[in-house]
Order: C-alpha cells, then structure tokens, then sequence
DNA sequence: GTCTATACACAGATAGAC
DNA sequence: GTCTATCTGTGTATAGAC
C-alpha cells in the first residue's frame, strides 16, 4: 500500500517535472495531481529536492532495465546499441515523461550529489554506455579522435535536447520523423554521413 | 546618462542570466550588481521578463553584428561561415556571457514573443544562417536529406549547449579544445567525419 | 498517514518622500 | 530618477487534530 501510494507520487512528480521542469513544479501541484494532501508528501519524502531525486532514480533504473535488454544480444554492434538508448531516451521525451533538471539549481545539485542510489544509477548507466563507446571507437564506427567523456556527455545531454520539443510544437513531422532526424544530427552531424569509404 | 546606466543594468542582468538562469536570478540580484535600489531598476523596466528580453536583445545584436562582419567576406564557404557563428557561440559560452532562459517558463515566452524588436532579430538572425544552411546544403557541405528548419534549430541549440559548462567544469581541456570538440560533434557527429568521399 | 490550518521566508512590484 | 519602506502573493514546510 505504502509502496503504491509513493509510485503514485513518483509518477506525477516524473510527469510534472517533464511538462513545467523543476523550478516550475510546486508541491501543490503535486498534491493535487495525486489527489492528496500536501502535508501528506512531506510523510513520505522530506522535501522537494528528494521529490526530483526519487523520479531521477527512477528513469535511470528504466534506462538501465532497458540497457539490460540490449546486453542480451551481445551480437549487435555497439554503436547500434548506442544508438538504441537514444532512440529510447527520444522517445521517452516525446512521450512526455522525460524529468527536466535546470543544470543550475545549486539546492538540487547538492540534493542530488549527496544521494546515494542516485549516484550509484548514474554511475552504473555511465559504465554501460562508457563500454560500448569505447567499443565503438576501436571498430571505427564513433570518432577516435574525441575522448569517450566528451562523447558520454554528448549523449546524456541528447536525451534532454531541447530541439526535440521545438520540433514537435511547431513542425508538422511525426514522432518518428523526428527522431530518425535527430538520431542522425547526433551521430552524424550538420553535415550527414554522406559517402564514405569503410573505415578499418 | 540614461542610456549609459540602462546598459549598465543589462550587463548586469546578462551576465546574471548567465550565471544563474532566468528562474533563480532576482530582482534584487541585479539592484544589488548595479548598485541601486531595486525601485529604481522598476523605472527603466516595468518587470524582470522585461529585463531578461534586454539582454536577449543585447545578444542578437551582437551576434548580428558579428555575422555582418562575416558577409564582408562573401569568398568564403558558406559552411565555414555556419561553423565561425557556431565557434562565436561558444567563446561567449565559455566567457560566461551567454544569458541562458529556461524554455518552459510560459510567463517569459508570453513577454518574449510579445516583444517585437526581440522577435524582429530573432527573425534577421534565422534568415541569415537560413540562408548560409540552404547555400551549404546545395553544394553539398550539409546534409541535403535534413529540413533547413532542423539543421537551423540545431545549431541555436548548440548555443546554450549544457555540454560545453560540464566541460568546462569537470575536465582540464583547454577553451579552444572544448571549443573544436564541440564543434567537431555538432558538424560531424560523434561518428565524426572519417574517410569521406567528394560530394559533388 | 491523512487532513485543515498556518507559520515562515522570500521575491516581484509599488508608494511616496526627496 | 533615486531612495527607504512596504504591500502582496506565493511557495516550502510544519503543527496538531483525527
């Protein structure tokens, strides 16, 4: 029961953050999209910070249930599996249920730093993706010339882009339209894949 | 007089923007930077989405000014004119000078979109580089399968890129090498531009 | 654990004297 | 136009009854 009632808490607070972001987002609106009391949160997380925090935990735990599907087909080539996850963090996005963290928020960054199950999610999540990067630059196929860091943080920062919710409000392309496009931006650039010689 | 301590308040509120966001910059942040009472500031702008829209104007202008500066050399390729805009994005980026809005504030965009001498360079900046991507698509140098609208929104995207501060912050590259990563992923993607064929 | 009611703090905006 | 002082709304968090 317990365990229910705080899902359903989550799950407004990972739908709300992704609709007004977190700044936006009052505990009131909380209360009233799970239809309780606000005092009555507070019973079951400290403060709004931890809010934020249980719906980011969340998301990874999804993202990495996903990641785990991928590893069983250890046949597929890593940049594939990459390529993968950001379809699936696309998706996740034009569904709506995407979280949106401002990157400046110093009570929240310290929130987050701190928390434990959190880190450790990130940490984990990290390494996976980390793996197949490295992976993928060894075969050729994600540039050898960038550091894996660069390359991790460009992919984590995709999952939020903004261009993805541009697209949607003001053009008239289907979901997946948009996602093929940015999936292409991402990995291949401004200037596309163009014609290529193989690469060793 | 005025005029002069008009643009001494949009400094302030531009740099603040840049440090802060939109949301946790205050009223009183910005009295206390220029060093005058919050009232007076209410005398030269009637709300802080007011302020905000200064600065953004401010910026276009300059990023106006700059791409003026770019026309001058009509000799030039137009991809290259793309990338120099990109590269200047970033320096202001990285000066800490780059107001960075929060795009689910409904209160701000109201303002904003209201605002026609903010819509007005808005619209001048997006013709320009519309027409430098439209150019660079015909010969080849962007990707002709993608809108011009896609690579457009990209590239402002990449303007107030979360990657470049996280770069920044947690890792020892230098400005300039930041700066050629970025650049590198954006025009190239993180499969990077490898063994390529002329395009025609 | 849920509720109603409220404390507390702070931010945006204004009043009115000079 | 600048100031000090203040209003007003709102948001986080808590008290205390049930």
């Amino acid at each position: 029961m317990l365990k229910a009632r705080e899902d359903a808490i989550v799950s407004s607070v990972n739908r709300l953050l992704a609709e007004k972001g977190f700044d936006a987002m009052t505990v009131d609106d909380v209360a009233a999209d799970v239809g309780i009391a606000k005092a009555s949160l507070y019973k079951h997380f400290v403060s709004k910070e931890e809010l934020a925090a249980a719906a980011m935990i969340r998301v990874l735990d999804y993202t990495l249930a996903f990641i785990a599907t991928l590893e069983a087909k250890p046949e597929v080539a890593a940049i594939d599996q990459l390529k993968a996850v950001a379809r699936w963090t696309m998706k996740v996005q034009l569904a709506g249920e995407m979280p949106s963290l401002p990157a400046q928020n110093s009570a929240l960054r310290v929130v987050l730093t701190a928390n434990k199950p959190y880190i450790d999610r990130l940490i984990q999540v990290s390494g996976k993706l980390g793996a197949w990067i490295m992976a993928a630059q060894a075969s050729g196929q994600l540039d050898r010339k960038l550091p894996p860091e660069v390359l991790l943080y460009t992919l984590f920062a995709r999952a939020c882009d903004p261009v993805l919710g541009l697209l949607k409000s003001t053009s008239t392309y289907s979901d997946e339209q948009i996602t093929e496009m940015l999936l292409s931006t991402c990995f291949d650039g401004l200037a596309g894949a163009g014609p290529r010689l193989e690469s060793v």
